[in-house]
RNA sequence: GCCGAUGUAGCUCAGUCGGUAGAGCAACUGAUUCGUAAUCAGUAGGUCACCGGUUCAAUUCCGGUCAUCGGCUCCA
């Protein structure tokens, strides 16, 4: 029987633990579990660990795993397992024996090694193949800050030494999409002390991907039926006291700001604003659905530890829209945002989709269950009938209402969240939102915020990973660099240039000092889809030679670039 | 915020067991006018993150601050 990763995972970190207690007799063991693409476990420790230490238990994990140590396993009643972890002076065992609060216990045992452990495990530890330990790092115990912090070694651990070195490949490739380092290199954006942590500059190419990308964003919403908003950047303490957000979000917030005596805030959500729009007047059934966009720029205060590059920021844009409908509108509304949806997330290359329904918590929740219910069958009915496999969590939906999250996969397989459908019945209540039925009576609407791209900002960073800095054509901020063999060409090159700026084309032209090698290698490394080269034989020809991704595609003419970057 | 690590030229990094620093690339100047992944030479560039302490002397040692990086969900 070949063993599972993850017995092969949960085996090694007990002999993680085994060699950190030969190392540290006095040791308190926390948890080990197998997680995803490895193992960790947890340890009280009486000095703090250092890589040395890493290097020196990993050796003493592979003296183990040759000793071929069998594993065995015993059960004892609860005071016998309560008498033997006080005995070994284990406290966070102990605890955990008293959560569980269960009549027996297993324990694991290995050479000289116990652990209360649910198992399972490999046979001996010969069987757990190549291991490598990765980093050490805190952790609370259980995951509370309220806890003490205890540190935690992660490692992973393989079938074969050559499925561990594979992985740690993919982990530098990884590395080499990392949209911080290419987000430097290409001179996309910066984050700078002083403007601030979390808090993105950017340059003019990063700026115009951006505006490739709103762009797109805006005529794909005018196309589905969507209007588009502006609102200010921050808002009286009057409207977020109404919306609840200083009662339910102010730890998120930036301090407030006076001005004239009156309290303003930035703002960390749009929704406010756009309930405002539709209150300032009276709308009818005859107007609804009602699909209210805005590329909004939103502040949140996130603790300085968890900011990374453009994926967690403390100021970003989202690419907000709230729907205000009648109840008989509600599924088609969801089923229209499902296929905007994926036709954009399509549009940036991402057609591996994940779609979770997320249901009415258990306890704590707003709205009526009528509501709850019209408004879950209604997600459903739409994922369903878009054919989409999907996981509903079950009671996993905010206080205000259901929602759909969906996941896209990237180039190396790894998820990202970025879309949102979310029923809010908080926000209408609050505000009183209200529209006049066919029977003349006002009627509470339903609405719906949701999400495509997530944060601007965000979605930026994981293109950039995504296409490891290489742009397709319609998004990269240069289209073709002409390069010039010898300055007497400049002159020529510049009036190509001239012709496809025309054309709207993102056209730069390398007329610099060096030969044709170097600029063809800045233009490669600047991940530039075309190069064109232009010397004495293109002037006589009236051509270009052009360099596409995937080699040379030979002379072409103005319209046939022009073409070639259009279809592109 | 907490634990740990890191912070030296625009970038990537070396170095100083305490005596104010160096390389490659980039930049600039000059030469070269070149045909598909780096032409040659020269010049300039640093409050060694910031503030304080110890010391005759701190980039180096100590303390603090700021920022960045890896973590802080995966339940015996």
């Amino acid at each position: 029987m070949t063993p599972t990763l993850f017995e092969i995972r949960h085996s090694a970190s007990h002999v993680l633990a085994q060699a950190v207690l030969a190392m540290f007799p006095d040791a308190k063991l926390g948890i080990g579990p197998a997680i995803d693409d490895g193992f960790y476990y947890d340890f009280d420790l009486p000095r703090t660990l250092t890589p040395d230490d890493l290097a020196e238990l990993e050796s003493k994990m592979a003296s183990i795993i040759a000793e071929g140590q069998e594993f065995s396993t015993y059960t004892l009643d609860r005071s016998a397992t309560e008498t033997h972890l006080a005995h070994e002076n284990q406290p966070y065992k102990l605890e955990i024996v008293n959560d569980l609060n269960l009549d027996t216990y297993s324990f694991y045992k290995n050479g000289p090694f116990v652990d209360l452990c649910r198992g399972p495990h490999v046979r001996t530890t010969a069987d757990i193949g190549a291991i490598k330990l990765l980093r050490v790092s805190g952790a609370y115990w259980r995951g509370s800050e309220k806890n003490k912090m205890l540190q935690r070694i992660y490692g992973t651990a393989y079938h074969t030494q050559g499925e561990l070195d594979a992985y740690l490949t993919r982990i530098e490739e990884a590395a080499k999409r990392d949209h911080r380092v290419l987000g430097k290199e290409l001179d996309l954006f910066s984050i700078q002390d002083d403007i601030g942590p979390g808090l993105i500059l950017w340059h003019p190419k990063g700026a115009r991907v951006r505006s490739i990308i709103e762009d797109y964003w805006r005529n794909a919403h005018f196309r589905a039926g969507y209007d588009v908003l502006y609102t200010p950047h921050v808002g009286r303490s009057n409207l977020w006291e109404t919306s609840g957000h200083l009662s339910f979000y102010s730890e998120n917030m930036y301090a407030k700001m006076s001005v004239d005596d009156v309290d303003y805030y930035a703002k960390p959500m749009n929704c406010p604003f756009h309930v405002k729009i539709v209150q300032n007047r009276q709308y009818s059934y005859r107007d609804l659905p009602l699909r209210l966009a805005e590329l909004g720029t939103v502040y949140r205060y996130e603790r300085s530890g968890v900011l990374h590059g453009l994926m967690r920021v403390r100021g970003f844009t989202q690419d907000d829209a709230h729907i205000v409908c009648t109840p008989d509108q509600v599924e088609s509304e969801i089923a229209d945002v499902l296929t905007l949806c994926f036709s954009m997330l399509d549009r940036f290359g991402f057609n591996k989709v994940k779609v979770f329904l997320s249901t009415r918590p258990k306890e704590k929740y707003v709205g009526d269950l009528d509501r709850w219910a019209t408004s879950e069958t209604a997600l459903k009915n739409a994922i369903e009938s878009a054919g989409l496999p999907y996981e509903i969590d079950d009671g996993g939906g905010a206080f205000y209402g259901p929602k759909i999250d969906i996941k896209i996969e990237d180039a190396i397989g790894r998820q990202w969240q970025c879309s949102t459908v979310q029923f809010d019945f908080n926000l209408p209540e609050r505000f009183d939102m209200t529209y006049v039925g066919p029977d003349g009576q006002r009627h509470r609407p339903y609405m719906i915020h949701r999400a495509l791209l997530g944060s601007i900002e965000r979605f930026f960073g994981i293109l950039i990973e995504h296409y490891e800095g290489k742009f397709p054509t319609w998004l990269a901020p240069v289209q073709i660099k002409l390069l010039s063999v010898g300055q007497d060409v400049v002159p020529f090159s510049r009036e190509i240039q001239r012709r496809l700026l025309e054309q709207d084309i993102r056209v730069v032209v390398d007329s610099s000092d060096e030969k044709i090698g170097y600029k063809i290698r800045q233009g490669l490394n600047e991940r530039v889809p075309y190069l064109g080269v232009i010397g004495k034989r293109e002037i006589e020809a009236g051509t270009i030679s052009v360099r596409g991704r995937d080699g040379d595609l030979g002379p072409l003419n103005v319209e046939q670039v022009v073409d070639l970057i259009r279809k592109a």
